[in-house]
RNA sequence: GGCCCCAUAGUUCAAGGGAUAGAAUAGUGGUUUCCUAAACCAUAGAUCCAAGUUCGAGUCUUGGUGGGGCUACCA
């Protein structure tokens, strides 16, 4: 049993005994004691005045004795300002560092069974992976890795928006001005390429409009409908998109191609193909770079015809309802929302109704009971009226929806604005973030007498520990602040900081291993180790609570807990590191101690890591 | 207008109603004959405002102030 319900039992038990009364496990307060103080957990003693009718310091007395003389794993305590301080028996710390030593897993639950889908990432094709999709694709993954490591099965999917009126865009701009242009023939990342055809058809766009602007057509409608004293510059901001759909030839042309699109003209559908490859393409390289993968691709191609039938459903059901017009809505105003509409008079469908769509056959095809949705939080209202309608449907699964909804992130200098040029490019940013971890390395020449190939190894894991972990760190729900320039730093709080502790571990262990040392002849001299060091124990107890920080991380879908977990274990072990001698220990048995919780601490930082997406380097 | 989210050192982030609000960074000063100084040690610095609930509030409630988002028969 784990320690903390067996202390909570314990107080449980010690109320009854002393008071005559039973407490809910709900009212006994235990925290991990602070490093001020003598002990390892702390009980607060507040609760239980009124049952005992006495003052914090003297129950905390009382049940502080009923404890140590009833639990044997609890061998002592102190009392300060009614806080009861409880320290746990050395032989119960190092039994438990014996049991993980050679576990690998340790931290990670069984298979219960139980299966999960995340969808995250789910980028536009016509532009390139930027740092909103960072933050998206290391939460949707550290997230993943998080539930399997919670006993779940998980299966990650992305949508892709494959179609509609933006990609024909850029297959126009490429077909009018690209000259047959590829890639490979200018040398350019393929996603990239294609995008910067969607740039140009925007910039051909305003060019075009402006000069419509200063038309005879263009003026005589900005006077006939213009608002009266309402400037030039506001009214055409607004009129864009009618321009676009009413009277531009560009938007004509674009328009005309998402029709031959839809009636799978041949020629069309070729071009579209061969761009989307191109993006496809380097989407690719940019997750390999991030290491990161996918199950299955829902391409919006396939599915944005879906969800039609379950329209048709929820009027059956009596979840929507039929206006004079022919639109279909659902009528969410006594769940504190609005009118939807899920079908447009014309019959055709809109973006939510295509969802609905999308849920069901998901579910169809995998039948998970959760299914975690992880998009930035400017959509919370769309999902919450997604998921009303699904459970109103009375979807088997519309318990287990999540949407896992995350801050965007900001730049020093404001939001990221695509229009600006503010836009943090992912493969820039990584290509920036390696090169400052190549400078810091070559610096320090540690890594210079191993083959290149493996020095390149090394500073890919630490540039990208340093990116990740910068991102993951924060919480998810808060909208956060990306300085490029701390993004890249690798001392302090950073991946770097932690991978250079699991570093140090491996280099030790390779000593001890060079002056003849054996794993089996240590591991044997530790149950004899006497007097357990106030820092070793705290943290062998941090390395104690591994498994219940991934279970409360996956629960909250909250990866940033397991980021503040890794460093501040780290960041121990440094101070351990640093205070103490190990291989030149006091005695054999306080090396072979040592060496062990070395070991073990190594493993647990490289699984959580692992569980953020961030690989530990052998060196660095 | 309505609804939702956020507010903590100069800055970037922590803190399941519990002790003296933690880190990092920037600043100042120090540590290397010894296991990798990407480390360690010392120093200084913060809960937006006002009421309320509580033995106890950064955390809960109400009201302000400031910032962000959503409120399409767009996707």
């Amino acid at each position: 049993m784990n320690i903390t319900a067996i202390i909570e039992n314990g107080v449980i038990n010690g109320v009854k005994n002393l008071y005559g009364e039973e407490v809910s496990p709900k009212q006994v307060t235990m925290n991990v004691t602070r490093k001020e103080f003598e002990g390892d957990y702390t009980v607060v003693t507040f609760p239980f005045t009124k049952i005992a009718k006495k003052k914090p310091d003297e129950i905390a007395q009382e049940l502080g004795h009923f404890l140590v003389e009833n639990i044997t794993e609890i061998n002592n305590f102190n009392v300060v300002k009614g806080f009861l301080n409880l320290s746990i028996s050395d032989d119960f710390w190092k039994k438990f560092l014996l049991e993980i030593t050679d576990n690998q897993d340790f931290g990670r639950q069984p298979a219960n069974g139980r299966k999960v889908m995340i969808e995250y990432c789910s980028p536009n094709t016509n532009k390139p992976i930027h740092l909103g999709h960072v933050r998206n694709i290391l939460l949707g993954w550290s997230c993943s890795q998080l539930y399997e490591a919670a006993g779940y099965e998980v299966v990650k999917v992305q949508v892709i928006n494959d179609r509609g009126i933006a990609i024909c865009k850029s297959m126009l701009a490429w077909q009018k001005f690209g000259n047959d242009a590829t890639p490979e023939s200018t040398g350019i990342k393929s996603d990239h390429f294609v995008g910067d055809y969607y740039v140009m058809f925007e910039k051909k766009f305003q060019k075009e409009y402006k000069a419509w602007q200063g038309s005879e057509e263009g003026m005589e409608i900005f006077h006939t409908k213009g608002k009266e004293n309402q400037p030039e510059a506001g009214f055409f901001k607004i009129f864009k998109n009618t321009y676009f759909n009413e009277h531009s030839t560009l938007g004509k042309e674009a328009r005309e191609m998402l029709m031959k699109w839809e009636a799978n003209d041949p020629e069309t559908m070729a071009l579209w193909q061969k761009m989307n490859n191109w993006v496809y393409g380097g989407f690719e390289v940019t997750f390999n770079k991030l290491n990161i993968q996918f199950d299955k691709y829902y391409y919006e191609s396939d599915t944005y015809l879906l969800g039609k039938d379950a329209v048709e459903e929820g009027l059956t059901k009596e979840v929507f309802y039929k206006k004079e017009d022919g639109s279909v809505w659902a009528d969410l105003t006594d769940a504190k929302l609005d009118h939807k509409v899920v079908m447009r008079s014309d019959g055709t469908s809109v973006y939510i109704t295509q969802d609905i769509g999308t849920a069901q056959s998901r579910y169809k095809d995998y039948g998970c009971e959760k299914m975690v949705y992880v998009v930035a939080d400017e959509q919370n209202y769309h999902f919450q009226v997604l998921f009303e309608i699904l459970k109103r449907l009375k979807e088997p699964y519309s318990d287990g929806l999540f949407h896992l909804s995350y801050g965007m992130v900001d730049l020093p200098s404001g939001k990221m604005k695509g229009r600006e040029g503010t836009v943090v490019d992912a493969d820039n940013l990584i290509e920036e973030v390696i090169g400052e971890a190549k400078a810091a390395s070559s610096e320090r020449g540690e890594t210079a007498e191993l083959p290149q190939a493996e020095q390149d190894e090394i500073i890919q894991k630490i540039g990208m520990a340093a990116l990740k972990y910068h991102i993951i760190k924060v919480h998810p729900k808060r909208r956060m602040v990306f300085d490029p320039k701390e993004s890249v730093d690798l001392q302090g709080q950073t991946g770097p900081h932690i991978q250079y502790a699991y570093v140090r571990v491996n280099s030790v262990i390779r000593k001890a291993h060079s002056i003849g040392l054996q794993r089996e002849t240590w591991k044997s001299l530790v149950a004899n180790y006497p007097n357990m060091q106030p820092i070793e124990k705290s943290l062998i107890g941090q390395l104690y609570r591994f498994p219940e920080t991934i279970l409360e991380a996956a629960e909250d879908f909250d990866p940033s807990t397991i980021a503040h977990f890794c460093y501040d274990l780290a960041k121990n072990f440094h101070k351990f590191f640093s205070e103490l001698s190990i291989l030149k220990a006091e005695t054999e048995e306080a090396r072979a101690f040592r060496l062990e919780l070395c070991q073990s601490t190594a493993n647990v930082l490289k699984t959580g890591m692992g569980l953020l997406g961030i690989e530990m380097p052998e060196r660095m």
